[in-house]
Order: structure tokens, then C-alpha cells, then sequence
DNA sequence: CTGAAAGCGCTTACAG
DNA sequence: CTGAAAGCGCTTACAG
């Protein structure tokens, strides 16, 4: 059988196709009776509106653009994951798209995709969620559009993050309770917005337990494995060197523990390791990583409500938040114990 | 300014509607000059056609939907950029549709898909693509579809995959040449069909050897990291007991190296281990994972050109292969060396 | 090689 | 609360 269109449904309801559009996108002018007559038909018809169609004559394309750049595979899983979650329930479909920002013709392909497609709000995640040029564009379009942990210029858009330097302190505070005194750290990407706060979580959780900041037990990372590994072998050539060492990310943290392995410390007894993310393979490697665990996904879905929430109220003009922070949670697994593992 | 219409390109070029759309299209009848014309004019307004227009209009939608289920994060990222490379450069794009098959509304999720979106074609990744349930929807709705590494069933529908068998069979006799005669085998999940061609691989590598293959020395595992973890307990409790593990899959095989780092194993000196899949995590652990790289990225761009070629090429009815065979590669890491580490 | 016109399946003022 | 009708921006036979 033929598809069925809006035609088909009003006849089979005996109404007209107004009616059947007003039911279909849930608007209240209309009885009882007749919607469920319709809402009847359209379901033995196994009617579905045509999106193209949908698109073409009204202003919505139920669709959602994710543009992410240098994706952390389980990130920008998660990240889909959450989006496409609320966007499902809410009839919107997600478009997954990749940019390279190293190229010069993201401009050309942004302009290109809003457009040609029209979206309906697109969710920035790192790094494009910092990327000036991308901003700039989706604002002269007027597309609305939600950064998920922006790390600069936040008061900008509306966007959706967690505490980062209260998770680092939290962190940091966890160590110090397990007895560690002389604690190293190991930096993130210098670009990232994250990586500052990170740090900064460090240091007031070290000076409110009347800890100094040791220069030498600071050491700068990039988020990769390379940079963590490098970090260890400076960090660990110090006197008195560090009982445990904190990573911004659990990719640093693993390059930690590789030169831990190699020089044959034990993990936990002889050093600590903690890491942030909780990345899959922070619980995957031996002994598992001490992590703070980001809730992605959360932050994922609440971005794209926070899109879909100003379309789907028409009307309510509620001011949206333009802001949410989401909790971080302490995940203590077997990389962090007291010092000497006692 | 407004969003240029083909309308405002005509009167611009000083043609009709309907020369425009043969040139954005890229249809020959056209003269060298007029297109010249028409092209210049489309570049002066920042013209692109209005997608849900052409989609209304024509025949084509320029989405192709990719379903997957239960992802490995690094695996199903890859496989979408894959995907959207090959689509952007032919104005298509990619809705991301992550599925669970475990729900009992898929069958309508996906009709859902199929009639409000109508994506030109679907990719289907695992384990989505072994879904014989999903498969039939698609095909009673006839819309074009592609699997990628299917494990069932195959000449039912083009795919593109890589020779699982073949792949084993390399790393298994790389091991022997190493030196090794003792060399488990973990098993990947029973339902996949890839873990079966791999276990084949192993054993025609084994005999092709002159070795038997012991059956103390074959562990069934079930893709995850825990079951790596156990197949290597009773692995390791064989006499004489194996000098290397071969596994299905990496994450797996860090399983095993996790209980040789518990047990005191030095890696590779005292066991070998290798994986299959070259899993981000395989070049993270320490030592680094000898493994079967699978060209994941190039799998899924073959998927979307196979769908997309046919429907560029109007007229050159040219029969597409319904199967495409890439290769893989054997990547050496430090995981494995001669028994003893001589 | 190119025009004029119908039609794709919806939404949305405009009337009632 | 509901009809009749215009229009969204394209594609595509139908003519020439």
C-alpha cells in the first residue's frame, strides 16, 4: 500500500486536513471526540507526517545538528547517546556532524548545513563548543544553538556543563584525606577551558588543608597518553617525590601508570593515580582508575531539551535557563590508596 | 538578507527555474555557457538548494540513516566518519540512529525513520546488522541498504566486511613463527558471527602448521574485558600451558594481560598476547597490544558509496558488486615476542 | 537545449 | 472549533 498522507487520514476521520495537522502537532483547539477520531484513523492508516513536507511549509525541520571536533570516541558516543534520547521523544532526529576544524572550509560546509537543512538548534560539543569562528557563524544565521562545556566565554550562549573545579577538588581532597601530603598534577590541554579549572580545583584544595603548591610537583599535559607519560617521568625525578599523582584526564593518568609499570612502582602502594573523565578504559586497565566520573550523557540530553523546550512550548514564553550545571561523581576504584599502601 | 531561493538565481542568470535545478543537479543537457552562468549566479547569492524542497519535490532525500546497536564507542565513531566523509562530498548527510534491539519498539522506530525522514539508503553496523527482524522492515519498505561486517546470512544484502578468517589465520601464524606452539584462543560472543571466521582462522593456521589445536588451550569468551579476564584463568591453569593467547577481540585480551600483571607475568617474556580490532586502548595499555587492525573508516565509507553511487549515476545502470572484501593489517606491538623473550 | 506549469505533502493565516 | 485555499521551494513530465 501506498504511503499514507494527511488526505487520506482527514477523509478517513471525516474531517478536514487542518484538523489532522492541528491534532498531529498537539495543538489544544480541538475536541475530545474529533482528535480521537483522527489520532484513530492515522493509526490504522499507519500515518506519519512527511518531515520534508513538514519542514518545507511550516518553520520546524525536526532536525538537530551535533557538530564536535577531535572526538574522544566514548565522548561523542555518550554525547549522542544523550541527545538522541531526548531528541527521540520529542520527534527530532539527529544529525551527526563531524567538523575538522583544521580545515579551512568549515565555514563553507557550517553555512552549507544550515542552509540546505534548516535545523532547528544545533548542540556544539568540545572542541567545536570553543571554537569562535563556528559561533560567529551560527549566530549571523540566527540558528539557536546550546555548547556543552564550554571552556571560554561562557556568558555568551546558553550551555550545559559540570563543576570541574569543584571535581578536582573534591579529588584532590579525597588524596588528602587517604594521607597524601607531597601530591603531583599533571595539566591539561593548555586551550581547553576545562584544564584551568582543573587546576585551580587542585590548588584550593591543597591550600585549604594548609598544603603548599610545589612548583616542581606541577607538570603540563596536553590530554594524551604521550604527555602523561612524559609528565610521570619529570614529576617522579623530584625530592621527596610524589606519593600520588593526579591527571586531568584519565588518558594522562594511564600514561602515568605506564611508567609506573616500567619502573616497576606498585600501584597503589608505591604511587596513587587518579584520573578525570572515567573514560571506558579507566576501568579496563590494572588496577582500575580512581576517577571522577562527568555525567555526559545527562549534559547531552539536557542540551538538546534545552533546544527543544523554546520550540515545542509555543506560547509559554518561559525564559529558558540559559545555564545548568550537572554534578560530577567520585569514583574510587584501585589506583589510590594511603601512601605505602598501608 | 534573505535566504536566495532558485527563483532569485534565475532572474540573476536570466533563465528558468528549471535550468538551475538541471545545473545544480549536474545534469548534461545543459550548455557550457548557461551553466557557467547559472553557477556564477548561485556563488554570488550563497545559493543551496533548499533540501526538505528537493526532498518534497524529487524523488531523493540526500539522508542516509546509519543503525547500530550496543556500539563500542571507538568502533561506531569511526564508522561514522567513514560514513560522512564519503556523504559530504556528495551533499549527503548522516542521521545518527543508535538502536536497541532489546526494545520491543525498534520494528516501529525504525518505520518511523523510514516513512517521516525517507534516508536514501541505510547503513547497517553491528550488531544492528544482524538483526534479521530489522532487516526484513527495511526491506518490505525497499529502501536501499547496506551491512557492514555482517555475520549471518549475508548474500541476503550488499555489504562490505573484512576477511575475519584470513586475518586470524595471519596473527596465528605470526605467533608460530615467533616460536610459540602453545598458543590459546579465546573465543569472541557465540552470536557474532565474525568470533566463529576467527576461531576457523586460528585452527586452519594451527593445523596448517602441523600443530593440533588442544582443546584446554580454547576458551570461550564473549567480547568483554571480565571474560577475557576468566578465559585467562583457566587458560593459565593447563599444563603445559600456553606461552601466547590469541583474542578475539582486544578488549579481551586486556583481560588477559590483567591477570598476567596479577599473577606476575612479565609481558611478553612469560606469555604473548594478542588481540584483533587495534582498539584505541590496545596502544594505551602497557605493553602496547600486537593486534589485527580493521579498516573500520574505509568499511563504512565503501557502504556509503555503494549506496550513493546508484543513485549519482542516473543512466549508467552499471551493476554495483553487492559485496566488498577490504583488507586488514597485522599491527606488531610489544606484546608479543619468541617464548622465553630469546 | 529551455519555458510554463503542475504537483510533492504539509502549515497557516483567513474566514466562518 | 473547523473549511477552503494559498504557499513553502523545489523537480519533472509536457511542450516547444
Amino acid at each position: 500500500m501506498a504511503i499514507a498522507t494527511i488526505f487520506d487520514v482527514a477523509k478517513a476521520a471525516g474531517v478536514s486536513i487542518k484538523t489532522v495537522s492541528l491534532v498531529m502537532n498537539g495543538h489544544a483547539n480541538v475536541s475530545e471526540q474529533t482528535r480521537a477520531r483522527v489520532l484513530k484513523a492515522a493509526e490504522e492508516l499507519h500515518y506519519t507526517p512527511n518531515q520534508s513536507a513538514r519542514s518545507l511549509a511550516g518553520s520546524r525541520s525536526f532536525l538537530i545538528g551535533l557538530l564536535y571536533d577531535n572526538p574522544i570516541p566514548s565522548y561523542i558516543t555518550t554525547v549522542q547517546m544523550g541527545a538522541v534520547s531526548f531528541c527521540r521523544k520529542n520527534g527530532y532526529h539527529l544529525m551527526s556532524e563531524p567538523i575538522d576544524s583544521t580545515m579551512d572550509n568549515v565555514d563553507q560546509h557550517v553555512t552549507q548545513l544550515l542552509t540546505t537543512l534548516r535545523p532547528d538548534g544545533i548542540i556544539l560539543a568540545p572542541l567545536a563548543t570553543d571554537s569562535v569562528a563556528l559561533i560567529e557563524r551560527i549566530e549571523a544565521f540566527g540558528t539557536p544553538y546550546v555548547r556543552i562545556a564550554p571552556g571560554s566565554d561562557r556568558e555568551r550562549s546558553p550551555h550545559v556543563l559540570m563543576s570541574d573545579k569543584e571535581a578536582a577538588a573534591a579529588m584532590t581532597a579525597y588524596l588528602i584525606g587517604l594521607g597524601h601530603r607531597d601530591i603531583g598534577f599533571v595539566k591539561g590541554h593548555e586551550k581547553h577551558g576545562a584544564s584551568h579549572l582543573r587546576f585551580e580545583g587542585y590548588v584550593t584544595a591543597m591550600r585549604a588543608a594548609g598544603l603548599g603548591v610545589r612548583d616542581d610537583l606541577v607538570a603540563q599535559g596536553d590530554f594524551s597518553f604521550q604527555s602523561g607519560f612524559e609528565a610521570a617521568l619529570s614529576l617522579l625525578d623530584t625530592d621527596p617525590r610524589p606519593t600520588a599523582i593526579f591527571c586531568s584526564n584519565d588518558e594522562m593518568a594511564l600514561g602515568v601508570m605506564s611508567v609506573a609499570h616500567r619502573e616497576g612502582l606498585h600501584v597503589p602502594r608505591d604511587l596513587s593515580i587518579a584520573g578525570f573523565d572515567d573514560a571506558p578504559s579507566a576501568s579496563v586497565v590494572w588496577p582500575p582508575l580512581t576517577t571522577i566520573h562527568q555525567p555526559i550523557f545527562e549534559m547531552a540530553e539536557a542540551a538538546a531539551e534545552m533546544l527543544i523546550a523554546r520550540k515545542s512550548a509555543p506560547g509559554a514564553d518561559a525564559p529558558q535557563p540559559k545555564s545548568r550545571t550537572l554534578d560530577f561523581s567520585l569514583v574510587v576504584r584501585g589506583s589510590t590508596a594511603p601512601p605505602g599502601g598501608a
